[in-house]
DNA sequence: AAGCACATGTAAACAGTTACATGATTAA
DNA sequence: TTAATCATGTAACTGTTTACATGTGCTT
């Protein structure tokens, strides 16, 4: 009955009570990139997970016309969030807007494709500092594929959930870059016989 | 004005011409995974591209109570499927069912998340070898990030863009993979202390 | 005085999924 | 005869984005 959205807040909330803002700011540019929302899609749901007793908020005083609410999650809340996080996600549908550009890239001027590839690439190239140094600021035991013996943080806490979703990012940024560096080659060695003009019409 | 899922079809279409059957098939499980459609939205959206001037229809003779259409993209609709694919794609908010989950998987029993992590490993796996074994059919000049020397497909053959898709995807689930088998083995470690028990309530 | 962060909501539009509806041909 | 594939469409619903609407307190 929960839906996605719902579980993204409870996982949030399951972390430490928040305000719908906070919420949404959260799911702006999420840790580990995995999940987002507008403010108008939280401030809904909130009031779904609230009838169905996921969650709980008491009222605090703050700014603006109407009452500020902090929400916590329930254990009913907490209980429905850990069963559904074992069960088998559907196979991700994953919407590339760079992959279906680049299904057509064949078709376009190869000067402002490589353009378009070099800035996504810069882009992405950030993404991933942001996540290293993030990943640098908290504990980095567990950190790295091999690092074996040193003991990580404990299965019931949250810490283990904020790693495993960064290294997942990190391992995507890491594998886009490296896709597209070598695209960015491929596209020059195609481009070397073709005249370097659009050739639609 | 012509949605993402408009240049998906026209994507398709820039290639050979299509029935809207045909364009739903391949969007099931698109070459690269990178977009997918209902058949209900794909002929909605072809009534959209229709009357922007993007593709034409003629009808042939086929089963049923309705007429079969056979579309084809338009002098027009080529230009704009070439000068969009050079645009810069908005950051990817990559919704990912699967990361939402490990995200709150420190709350969840060990038993159950490394059977369910397990399944999904084998299930990218084989998708994997999917994309491997389609790599493998095509010509295979071009692939391998560092092959160097001989010459790939033009830039103007669409082959250069479902080669650049298809190994997207074999980047993406070689990273998703050993992403996974980290996370199993961090889990065993990080349960070797805890009790194998639900930690809930 | 202008702009931003905090804070919450509603409404309209668009995107996407699921269900309904029809019917021929071919293979098990 | 049962099911799958080919083939096209509409309707209802759910999910998501964008725009509207309000108002405080802090900083520049």
């Amino acid at each position: 009955m929960t839906s996605l959205l719902g579980y993204a807040i409870l996982g949030l909330l399951a972390r430490e009570p928040m305000t719908g803002y906070e919420v949404s700011r959260r799911l702006r540019r999420p840790i580990g990139y995995f999940w987002t929302a507008q403010h108008s899609q939280v401030y809904t749901e909130f009031a779904r997970l609230e009838s169905g007793g996921s969650v709980r908020h008491v009222v605090v005083d703050g700014p603006g016309p109407r009452d500020t609410k902090r929400y916590a999650i329930t254990a009913e809340g907490r209980t429905s969030l850990a069963s559904w996080v074992v069960t088998d996600p559907k196979p991700a549908p994953a919407k590339s807007d760079l992959l279906l550009r680049v299904y057509s890239i064949w078709l376009a001027d190869r000067g402002a494709a490589l353009a378009m590839l070099h800035r996504v690439r810069d882009e992405h190239q950030g993404i991933l500092e942001g996540y290293r140094a993030t990943l640098g600021r908290g504990r980095h035991d567990l950190v790295g594929p091999h690092s074996g013996q040193t003991p990580g943080p404990g299965l019931a806490d949250p810490e283990f959930g904020d790693i495993a979703a960064l290294m997942a990012g990190v391992g995507y940024e890491e594998s886009t870059i490296g896709w597209l560096n070598w695209l960015c080659t491929a596209l020059d060695r195609a481009g070397e016989s073709d005249p370097p003009t659009d050739r639609v019409g």
